[in-house]
DNA sequence: GCACGTCGTTCGACAATGTCGAACGCCCGG
DNA sequence: CCGGGCGTTCGACATTGTCGAACGACGTGC
């Protein structure tokens, strides 16, 4: 098919327009700017919203630029993130009495930007800007298995092992990777300290994009279950705040 | 149609994954990670490819985001725009021996982003950063024939009377209009200076959209032949140097 | 050096999909 | 109160994108 695909050629050509004329356009005016019937416009600045890509003025209805449009440009960049998903997670940290980490791939590990201590008044450490191992953290296998592109491929981590229950071999890794993708919830259970578990959520931007992780830490005996099982309780805190971060950052109002 | 257009959505979930990860991807990574077929995905980054959004190195054959990403998201400033068409402009001035002017539209003006002196050596004033009315010079009615979204309506326009020659009718000027966009070129008789004419080209990013334009100056008796046509060598010259500009703002390749 | 795996890319048939005429409700100016 | 403009929805049609199959090139491990 060595053709360009119209819809899209279209799509780029109505951002061009919006972002060359320096003032928010009518829908008829791009339809004129283009030359095609309004309602054939009107499906592609839709969906360009929905994406985030294109911003409509809810009082005048005209179009402009949205602030998608950088992000695509530049990707989330990590203050950007911390400050946009500190609210939640907060909210989190009290609400389910748990330390709450904010975690982004860099390189063969992951980065916390961002540490809410647990709200019991224990003395603890700050995390911010420390790294952790992928293959040996609740965040980190979380981006693992829902960011594949963003983080290196399995054969070329160091499974190097931290605690007794490290996880050190590629296999026993993929099952836990397929595991977490089945749940939405990638879990550690005292495998980077021993008797400090975790359980992390993706964060994802407009398209479905994975691009952080959201995790909750504490003893392991407080976070699962006799089976070994993360408490439904705090699952479903940890992916409601998933969710609402991520429909936040995510472009789709 | 109350449902989002297939094709773009993938189109902008490509342009997120390149974006995201930090390094060029291959074909076949951007096709596990949406889970589609490689020759769809293919489809998709040849046509974001012809846009200018994505690039493609050679030797690799990995694919990363593109130039025109950040054009999308800021348009063009006007430093950026001289500083790309400076070369060009300069051996414009050469070859066709006219003064050289770059435009932008601003507001209800077109704004001088740079000026090359015609090189014969007589005195004369510097324009660049100065501001001329689009009805009455030849880089103004390039802009209103070929930007109509970035310039205002015509009937917006002050048709202030400059010289005699000075169009200064709502009809007259788009039957003028109409005659630029079949010749691809705006020309301007003495309109803003007595016995000083113009011709100008449109400069086009990588969707075709104009957002400068290119002109050349001088006499009007040397710029123009007996009937009011421009010379045939110097529209030439003038859309041959347009034609290599736009393809370097542009995204194609 | 052969066979194999994987890559990016092309081809082509099918049907899913985007396109666009017609029409709706809305707001504004006459 | 009407007429004309707007953004938006509906729906039938056929254009158009999708994706299985296949190709040539490249690199690898028997």
């Amino acid at each position: 098919m060595p053709g360009a695909i119209q819809s899209i050629e279209r799509a780029a050509a109505v951002l061009r327009l919006l972002g060359g004329a320096g003032r928010p356009l009518a829908l008829a005016e791009l339809a004129a700017a283009l030359d095609l019937p309004r309602p054939t416009v009107h499906g592609i600045v839709r969906t360009l919203r929905v994406e985030g890509l294109v911003e409509q003025d809810s009082s005048t209805s005209l179009y402009s630029p949205g602030p998608g449009l950088r992000s695509l440009a530049e990707g989330w960049d990590r203050h950007d993130l911390r400050s946009r998903a500190m609210n939640w997670a907060d909210a989190l940290a009290g609400s389910s009495g748990c330390a709450v980490y904010l975690g982004v791939p860099a390189g063969r590990a992951v980065s916390l930007v961002h540490h809410v201590f647990r709200p019991d008044g224990s003395p603890q450490r700050l995390r911010t800007n420390t790294e952790q191992p992928l293959h040996a953290t609740a965040w980190g296998k979380c981006l693992l298995a829902f960011a594949p592109v963003a983080t290196p491929a399995l054969r070329d981590l160091e499974l190097h092992r931290y605690t007794r229950r490290t996880t050190t071999t590629v296999t026993a890794l993929e099952t836990q990777l397929a595991g977490a993708r089945r749940r939405g919830c990638a879990t550690d259970v005292g495998e980077f300290e021993a008797g400090i578990g975790g359980a992390a959520v993706p964060l994802r931007t407009g398209g479905g994009l994975a691009v952080a992780a959201l995790g909750i830490a504490g003893p392991v005996e407080e976070l699962f279950g006799a089976g070994g099982e993360p408490r439904p309780r705090l699952v479903e805190q940890l992916t409601a705040a998933g969710r609402e971060i991520s429909a936040f950052l995510g472009a789709a109002r």
